[in-house]
DNA sequence: GCTTTCCGTTGACATAAGTCAAGAAAGAAA
DNA sequence: TTTCTTTCTTGACTTATGTCAACGGAAAGC
């Protein structure tokens, strides 16, 4: 069992060695080479993707063509489009890999079956996306609350590790500004330290 | 058992009769007045609520002392601050009624108990998080990726009557611009239809 | 029914952030 | 190395939205 999907689940609900085996046998592991996609727009998401090593990030392409960066997903985290994962509808993003990256992948149907199988799983995803829903609250209120500055340097105090591995201009992206507008930023910062 | 928490239970999984009035055990029935608090900030959150009838809503004050609206709840809708709820941190928002409401209340404890009595519910609530957290992602990529009338004509599609039921300067806080923008995109709209 | 408070509207002006364009720096490819 | 992209920086100008202040009308309280 790899130890960061063993800590990822540990840290919620407490499995047996037993019930943790049983889990394994549902992932599907997978390497993606930098730049390579797990998910395009138009097409379905059958997985549920833990990170094990890398960086992976997902984003929409909206009307006017603009790219917006919704989630980054270092070593650790768990990646999807929550939406066409479930309902089967195609999907409106795209999730591709930063760095190299390697992946445990949940299938809909291997999902189905572990739940069935170890029933505390079910209350680790219940978990795992009620603390997503937190956090994402927090960024929707960030957003309202908070200038471009003050957003950025809450990001840096947050996950310094993200904004030193993603381009600045993905960060600008998430952060909902543009690049010329975090260059600023950063610039003004530095002239103040 | 109460109808409407019955159709939300029913529509993400499928409950006998005797589970469902196992579960209708659990909740704690409670009228709110108008303007009246379920939460404010600095307390621990106790409950999570489910709105049977009337509108409430949940909002944080930032550092300027500013409102920032985060959910509106009519019927048939869940309420509460998960982090506070989970961790048993004070928290940061306020909870009131916008209109008088009647509510199911669901104590951190009596959760517990029903999640252990009727195992699918852990399947429901993970269902209802994986919603919210579809639905607020949602919200903050619209935040990112369009004008403030844009924002104000998406939600007057996506929820017309909360639109109308709740005031003005509210729905300008959700969607995180000033009163006084909002009346002039409302005036604006209106000049051209 | 009168008074007071709150809410929405409007105008004049301020400002944060966006746009466009050019060039510099840094990485990747050859 | 040299070339070719991609990413970041900087400047000049534009624009959406915020701020402040005044006013009118509706609702709430007495």
């Amino acid at each position: 069992m790899s130890q960061v999907l063993f800590n990822s689940i540990q840290q919620k609900v407490q499995l047996s060695e037993i019930e943790m085996e049983q889990c394994r046998g549902f992932f599907l592991a997978k390497k993606l080479p930098k730049k390579h996609y797990l998910l395009r727009a138009g097409e379905v998401c059958a997985y549920i993707a833990f990170v094990e090593q890398g960086l992976l990030r997902s984003y929409t392409i909206d009307a006017k063509g603009n790219e917006h960066v919704l989630q980054f997903a270092p070593e650790g985290w768990w990646i999807s489009d929550n939406y066409s994962f479930l309902t089967g509808e195609p999907s409106s993003y795209f999730i591709d890999a930063l760095e190299r990256a390697e992946l445990l992948l949940l299938k809909c149907r291997a999902m189905e079956e572990m739940l069935q199988k170890v029933p505390k799983m079910e209350r680790f995803f219940r978990l795992l996306m009620q603390n997503n829903l937190i956090a994402q609250q927090r960024r929707t209120l960030g957003t309202l609350s908070f200038s471009a500055e003050e957003r950025y340097i809450r990001l840096l105090n947050q996950y310094p590790e993200i904004v030193q591995r993603a381009p600045q201009h993905l960060i600008a992206s998430y952060l909902g500004i543009t690049p010329e507008t975090l260059s600023r930023i950063r610039k003004k910062i530095a002239s103040r330290a």
